[in-house]
DNA sequence: GGATGCCCTTA
DNA sequence: GTAAGGGCATCCG
């Protein structure tokens, strides 16, 4: 069978253009659109298609502007990067030997329908390969459609109607009630895919929704009967043409001999180092390298287009598994044994619940080879479900094996392995490797680490979702109820697909010995840190809880009643939009603040702004504190308590930041309230058991240390090392007077500029935050600046750093990558190089109080009352605070020695300082 | 019931 | 101006 590929060239030039950013070759000339266009010429070509065409739009007018004068009306003119860029692709395109149509007066759409339906009635296999949806309308037997950037296939009837809901012979119609944003085409107001597909599925086509129009009620049903008079003009507009006259036939578009000597000039010219080496080494045709100068920061469209990373995989990496469902002895014999001959095994578990402190074991699963990995059932208990080996009988066989820590064992996010096999009798020991923390490590800040998107990034494989199995929503059943050989599918799947994941991460983290430390000395000996401090909990006093909200209840009440009174009519202070109706347009009062979407907004910044014209605003802000209290936490926080352990369990999800801090959640601890009193008051319920005492200890300005470590700044180093107060010595130099007359205003100012220094700002930031001019703002940082140039200095050293890499390095060598760095997008590319002056501070210190908790959790290990209790266990970590319960008799003997572990974590210019405080409830010890 | 917008809490 | 998680309203399916 013959083949025969047609490419929307227009459609890829813009897609490639706005996905990638805006690379450059050596001569400075734009890139990114071409790069991307070639990269997909080239996947085209490896699967040698005997027919090909490259189809362009000519200029001049073509018969749907004659139909329809506003026909593509708003959209913006070419960009000058971009259309430079049409020459040499067209250049590249002829010399690779493809055919270029490109008809005067009919549009590139037209010419490929013509074309797809001549060849498909010849017989002739046709792809066409476009990023335009409006192509599904072309979807038959023999024509397919192909998104080389999406990696979406669509070749039958039933794709089009999973993607679309519709046939394809109800695109039209589905895309005349739409209407088309780009093109100018207005469909029915607030009618998108789902309604259009839901109208087409009861009228079955445009005419029978026209026709039953008047029985579709609702405000969607009025904006139909609007639009129904431009329908008919919409189904011309977006119906694509296959009958118009061509000068070429499907036979004219052999693909002919590629130009290789013409094709190294362009490859050299426009930096296309790989295409360049598949010339001239031969490797396999469309062959992309991650390694690619400008790829690792090109980010989403190379990875979606071909995963990057797959190219050279090994097959068996990607080919589909082999799984097995252990229910006899035998079999678990027999695994076992496989288990205790390799070197490393995959683990992974099932379980009943999200929640790792609550969850039942449901089921195990292992891998020791790459496509080959077993299940083993223990709690499926369905009606029918088959008999299954007796949990603890199986946890005893496994048990040498789990706990073994010469046993190098290797998980997707052990952690909450650890917790399962743990609340049911096994510690394990030896857990050497997790993927989800190798991708984390390896690409933080430009990927996802789930196993999912892992799987489909780094093997091209497709994993089970656990909705798939399992189902989603309301009808989602327990692990417990699904089928056992669907489990098996599902659960043998993760250890197979974490096993394979390390062989491919594993060696990229080899290749790097910075990024191979962060992981081994310290994301992985977190781990098992983590997992303690989660099962140790914190002890939250319910009553003292309940009792606050009881309080805040009456004062909601008391501030509800009062806005009601000044606004002379009820309303719901909780909802902004009902707030701003009411501020705004009823009391006229000013909308100062925007939100994002360009809404007045009602934050506390814009009401504090109106508070002195109306009594109104200053209740509802007194409502919001006392409902934010209450709701996130005085009601939560009890609701929360373990019923088995009696304490608080928060999670800390290690590849969460992408700079390398933890984050915590269900419930998040790590944003208690301490600023204002009521809010500080919720501390007080964090206690300490009877006899034991709570400990906090903080490193003091932990992220100003690391600035004075990385810009060396002699002025900031000093004020370091003679133990000042760092922002009274800020307004000391700044407005050049002695540290004693330094004012509290002047040192509330030096407080600004040294925390948005950390935060990346400008003048125009720090303005805002101090109330002042942007030409003062200025000023002051022009000020900072020339009393610690050095700061200045490393400030613009890390911004090339970002732009010339593409990321961020931490003192211990941790990455952040930045994809928006070279974005053309000035703000996004602003809010990068901001997170480039942020990162490294931001992750050092989340490097130091990880290294300085696997230190402290080692020291306390062994320590014990005489009743064998742990003296102290760590209960939780709030970015640059360490918090303990200790025995009373123990606390001198901790105060002695933890705050010395963090201080040492690590080896600055500048002296770390952990202050610590000793109380029965968090808010005296802090 | 799920996604999104807005607002607010922390370091 | 950096980094997070989460509650409630609202819109849509």
């Amino acid at each position: 069978m013959t083949r025969l590929v047609l490419i929307d060239g227009s459609s890829y030039l813009y897609r490639a253009f706005h996905a990638l950013p805006p690379l450059t070759n050596a001569a400075g000339e734009p890139t990114g659109a071409l790069f991307g266009v070639v990269n997909m010429l080239r996947g085209h070509l490896k699967e040698k298609p005997e027919h090909i065409a490259f189809v362009v739009d000519a200029s001049g007018p073509t018969f749907r502007d004659a139909l329809y004068p506003e026909y593509k009306a708003n959209r913006p003119p070419m960009p000058d990067e971009l259309r430079a860029q049409i020459e040499p692709m067209m250049e590249i395109v002829a010399a690779l030997g493809i055919p270029i149509l490109r008809e005067p007066g009919v549009e590139a759409d037209d010419v490929i329908g013509t074309l797809a339906l001549q060849a498909a009635e010849g017989g002739l296999e046709v792809t066409i390969s476009t990023g335009d949806k409006d192509f599904a309308q072309l979807v038959r037997p023999r024509v397919a459609l192909v998104n080389t950037m999406s990696g979406s296939r669509m070749e039958s009837d039933a794709a089009v109607m999973e993607k679309f809901g519709v046939r394809a012979d109800q695109i039209v119609d589905l895309l005349s009630l739409m209407g088309d944003a780009i093109d100018n085409v207005p469909g029915v107001e607030k009618c998108g895919p789902k309604t259009a597909a839901k109208w087409l599925a009861e009228y079955g086509s445009l005419d029978g929704v026209i026709a039953g129009a008047d029985a579709i009620k609702g405000k969607i049903g009025d904006n139909l009967r609007a639009a129904l008079a431009r329908l008919p003009l919409n189904r011309e507009l977006v119906t694509i043409k296959t009958d118009v006259a061509l000068a070429q036939s499907p036979a004219d578009l052999a693909l002919r001999e590629r130009d290789v000597e013409a094709l190294r000039g362009l490859y050299a010219r426009y930096g296309f180092n790989q295409a360049l080496k598949e010339l001239d080494g031969g490797a396999a045709a469309g062959a992309i390298a991650e390694k690619e100068p400008g790829v690792a920061r090109g980010g989403g469209f190379v990875a979606a287009a071909v995963p990057a990373s797959v190219e050279g995989l090994d097959p068996a990496l990607s080919a589909p598994g082999e799984y097995e469902t252990v229910l006899t002895d035998p079999q678990l014999s027999d695994w076992i044994a496989k288990l205790q001959a390799a070197d490393e095994f995959a683990f992974d578990s099932e379980t009943d619940s999200l929640d790792p402190m609550r969850a039942n074991l449901v089921g195990l699963s292992f891998s020791v080879e790459p496509g080959k990995a077993c299940y083993i059932p223990l709690g499926h208990d369905y009606p029918g479900a088959p008999g299954q080996l007796p949990r603890d009988a199986v946890l005893e066989a496994l048990r040498p094996l789990l706990q073994d820590p010469a046993k190098k064992k290797l998980g997707q996010h052990g952690k909450y392995d650890l917790h399962v096999l743990r609340r049911h009798g096994i510690v394990v020991a030896g857990y050497a490797d997790d993927t989800m923390l190798e991708s984390f490590v390896l690409s933080a800040g430009i990927a996802r680490h789930d196993m999912d998107s892992l799987a489909k990034r780094h093997l091209g494989y497709e994993t089970i979702k656990y909705e798939d199995v399992a189902g989603k929503g309301a009808k989602q059943i327990p692990f417990s109820q699904v089928a056992i050989d669907d489990a098996t599918r599902y659960a043998a799947e993760d250890a197979d697909i974490t096993l394979r994941l390390h062989r491919v991460l594993s060696p990229k983290l080899e290749a790097e010995p910075s990024l191979l430390s962060v992981y081994r000395d310290i994301e992985m000996p977190l781990v098992p840190v983590l997992a303690r401090v989660e099962a140790n909990g914190v002890m939250i006093d319910a009553e003292e809880l309940r009792r606050q909200s009881a309080e805040l209840s009456r004062r909601m009440l008391a501030a509800q009643q009062k806005a009601t009174e000044l606004a002379g009519r009820s309303f719901n202070l909780d909802s902004p939009k009902q707030l701003c109706a009411l501020l705004f347009d009823e009391l006229k009062l000013p909308a100062l603040v925007k939100t994002p979407s360009g809404a007045p907004s009602t934050n506390e910044e814009a009401l504090e702004a109106i508070a002195d014209q109306h009594e109104l605003p200053r209740v509802i802000l007194e409502y919001r504190g006392l409902a934010k209290l209450r709701s996130t936490y005085t009601d939560k926080l009890p609701e929360m308590i373990n019923p088995d352990t009696g304490r608080v369990h928060t999670s800390y999800h290690q590849a969460g930041a992408a700079t390398g801090r933890l984050s915590s959640s269900d419930p998040n601890l790590q944003n208690i309230p301490i600023r204002s009193e009521e809010g500080r008051r919720i501390r007080t319920a964090f206690v300490a058991p009877p006899g034991r005492r709570l400990v906090a200890c903080d490193y003091s300005q932990i992220e100003l240390r690391i600035m004075a470590h990385l810009s060396e700044d002699p002025a900031l180093l000093r004020a370091f090392a003679e133990g000042a107060d760092i922002h009274r010595a800020t307004a000391a130099e700044v407005f050049g007077k002695p540290m004693a007359e330094v004012s509290a205003n002047e040192r509330r100012a030096a407080k600004a500029i040294n925390f948005g220094l950390i935060y990346g700002m400008g003048a125009f930031g720090l303005a805002r935050q101090l109330g002042i001019g942007r030409g003062e703002a200025q000023d002051y940082i022009a000020l900072y600046f020339s009393r610690y140039p050095g700061v200045r200095d490393y400030m613009e050293r890390t911004r090339q750093q970002a732009r010339d890499a593409g990321y961020v390095e931490t003192v211990f060598g941790r990455r952040l990558a930045l994809d928006y760095i070279h974005s053309r997008n000035a703000s996004q590319r602003a809010s990068a190089e901001r997170a480039a002056i942020n990162a490294p501070m931001q992750g050092t210190a989340a490097d130091i109080i990880k290294r300085a908790m696997v230190r402290v959790d080692d020291w306390l290990a062994d320590k014990r009352s005489a009743s064998g209790e742990s003296s102290a266990l760590m209960i939780l970590q709030v970015h640059d605070e360490l918090v303990f319960e200790a025995d009373e008799a123990f606390v001198p003997e901790l105060l002695e020695r933890v705050p010395a572990l963090m201080a040492d974590a690590a080896q600055l210019r500048v002296p770390l300082v952990v202050d610590s405080g000793v109380g029965m409830n968090w808010e005296e010890a802090h």
